[in-house]
DNA sequence: GAAGATTGAGGGCTCAATCTTG
DNA sequence: CAAGATTGAGCCCTCAATCTTC
């Protein structure tokens, strides 16, 4: 099919404008649910997770902005706050000098414990029921438009 | 099946990471396609789009807020940059003098016209190729969550 | 008193510029 | 000079409080 790529489709209209929504909604129910349970946001935990996946526990800081689809500044504010609260830490890179590796502390992994099931409840709740049997073709999907991007 | 839903499964966990990546990197690459051609934000798009879809080319502004899962006082905000910008206006609405109607002017109509093409030009490339043939599938499975929401 | 809208205060992100290290 | 990280300025959103109208 040598379908001309210069407009969008209906249906893919329909799709981005559904997903604009759908995102905005899952976002605003995860954030109260975490706040109701006296939680830091959903971008800590994000950190934390990834940190928490990673080999020694630590990451860059660019790889913890990438990861969030933040700019590096971002990241650096972000990381910051979350330094302060003494869940993270900063620590030299050996070998480079310039690169500022973060690490996940004690206190950390103890938030982390405390966060995932608040976390991954809400999703049950929220996103669960909706997707049905399309949770893989959704999540295939979405992993393509993430890798596509420029 | 009788299965409960007090945690999520990993297909669930793996479909909002992945859906919170593509959003946001298909909004960050709508916004530099926008930004490139010199026109406004995405939402601007989606307020414009919003009224001209509306009868009469006017809309609450409470329901311009809930269009974009705003708050009311964001929607505010938004409506007053746009307004100083000349592409709506605030109007009286007959019956009830609490509410503030906000309608489509001919400049913001002149400007929908411009943006339309940039926008869904950005929607086709980013979005539609990865998409392939279950654009209607993502379409219901987000509506069903956007409405499934509290 | 409740609903719609607005405003002040504050949080969190981005852009551009800067500093340091490679 | 390029790459990683940080900082100052500014934008946009939210929360809480307030005002008006029903």
């Amino acid at each position: 099919v040598a379908k001309t790529n210069d407009h969008a489709s209906n249906e893919q209209l329909g799709a981005w404008r559904a997903l604009q929504c759908a995102h905005a909604r899952l976002l605003r129910e995860i954030a109260q649910d975490l706040e109701a349970e006296g939680l830091p946001p959903l971008s800590w935990y994000d950190v934390l997770s990834a940190l928490w996946e990673a080999p020694e526990r630590r990451l860059k800081l660019t790889e913890i902005a990438r990861g969030l689809v933040m700019t590096p500044s971002g990241g650096s504010r972000l990381v910051d706050r979350m330094e302060a609260a003494g869940v993270i830490e900063r620590v030299a890179c050996p070998g480079d000098r310039r690169v500022a590796h973060v690490r996940l502390t004690k206190q950390g992994e103890e938030l982390l414990r405390h966060m995932r099931p608040v976390y991954e409840q809400a999703i049950a709740e929220h996103f669960g029921p909706a997707l049905g049997d399309d949770a893989s073709t959704i999540r295939e999907a979405m992993n393509s438009v993430a890798a596509s991007a420029r």
